[in-house]
DNA sequence: TATTTAAATGGCACGCGTTCCATAAAACTG
DNA sequence: CAGTTTTATGGAACGCGTGCCATTTAAATA
């Protein structure tokens, strides 16, 4: 069978244009206008199309909000980073990062929503889409801070990871769980980096 | 003035009488029919009222749902107490504790979402309610086990508080970042706890 | 150009959480 | 019992996310 008859796929070239449109009205949306402005059918009349359309390029409107991601962790790995340079010890540049990091996020809770809880959780069918989502590699701001402390307690990555899901445990809480009087959060990051700094020196 | 005219405020029977219907209700509506079939609209024809009466007696849906936590938690605990039983040593209760705890919320989306993803992020005027909410006392599971290692690192309630707010993490990660191929759960509690028993033996 | 074929579109409908507001009901006073 | 005051109720409506399906459109072949 040769080349089937019928009109082909749209180009890829189009298709990412669509995509960077929608990426760019939801990002003024909710820049201008917060969490709640994002909604499928005024995302829609701003960008010119029936609702029901942009179902045609994504699968829901979890995977539009994905698209918000990347500038959001952009910015939170930038401010970090700020926070970071007049410091010059290893071990307070991760105790700083990883302040600044619980901080960032209860200090912007639209954008904790945005990250965090506006995700399908359970099935993971998405697995396909979420996994071309590149947004996530933000996170890898603390491998070089744990790294350079050279504890070889486990693998770096095993490091990273056991941090940076902590951290977001403690966002997490702080964001949701008002429920209960949580310690602050220098004391609990201070405990947590118990486990990662405990044979080098530690400035109280 | 003395007593003003007019109809007084239901009587507090009353008022118990219906927020253990509901709580009754939406519990059989979760259990029987899962999590989507607790909608507000379902919930008052069960109970036999107009969707709106449901506000006058709670401030909305969230409020409803988190009469139902206390039966997850419970369950949880339960189920951590039950996993523990055959564990001696101390370090390893708390090892399989805190792994059960994450495989619990890994193992049950549904409730991982009905406790930690159906609130209100960002508002604390919730906070009047939600102090009044005594579930989140469950999570104190953890406190003995601490208190046993007897490491002093801090105070206990931060390192209770820390260690729980890491594992929501863990579970949080597992059930919504799908983008990323994160550790094994048990290799991230193994390097958790370094932080908390560092001093103290471990088996591998 | 005419025809074919699949992609793109969007009106309609469903159930949802929530608010407004008019009405009903209840428990007090006189 | 009649009147008054406050609470409780629920119908209607808004905007929401989303699936269905008929219609339109665009790009290929003949």
């Amino acid at each position: 069978m040769a080349k089937p008859a019928g009109r082909p796929p749209r180009s890829e070239e189009d298709v990412a244009k669509f995509r960077t449109k929608v990426s760019e009205s939801a990002m003024a949306l909710y820049r201008e206008q917060g969490f709640e402005a994002v909604s499928m059918r005024r995302l829609s009349k701003t960008i010119g199309c029936a609702p029901t359309t942009l179902y045609a390029h994504f699968s829901g409107k979890t995977e539009i909000l994905m698209l918000l991601w990347s500038d959001i962790l952009t910015e939170m790995t930038t401010h970090i980073e700020l926070n970071l340079r007049p410091i010059g010890h290893p071990v307070d540049k991760l105790r700083t990062a990883a302040v600044t990091f619980v901080t960032y996020w209860v200090d912007h809770p639209d954008h904790f929503r945005l990250v965090f809880m506006s995700n399908d959780v359970g099935r993971s069918d998405v697995d396909g889409f979420l996994k071309n989502n590149d947004a996530l590699h933000h996170f890898r701001v603390f491998d070089d801070l744990i790294s350079s402390l050279d504890q070889a307690h486990s693998p770096l990555r095993v490091q990273a990871d056991t941090l940076i899901a902590s951290l977001i445990g403690l966002a997490m809480c702080f964001n949701t769980l008002h429920g209960y009087k949580w310690s602050a959060v220098s004391d609990m990051v201070d405990n947590l980096l118990t486990g990662f700094v405990n044979n080098a020196q530690q400035q109280h």
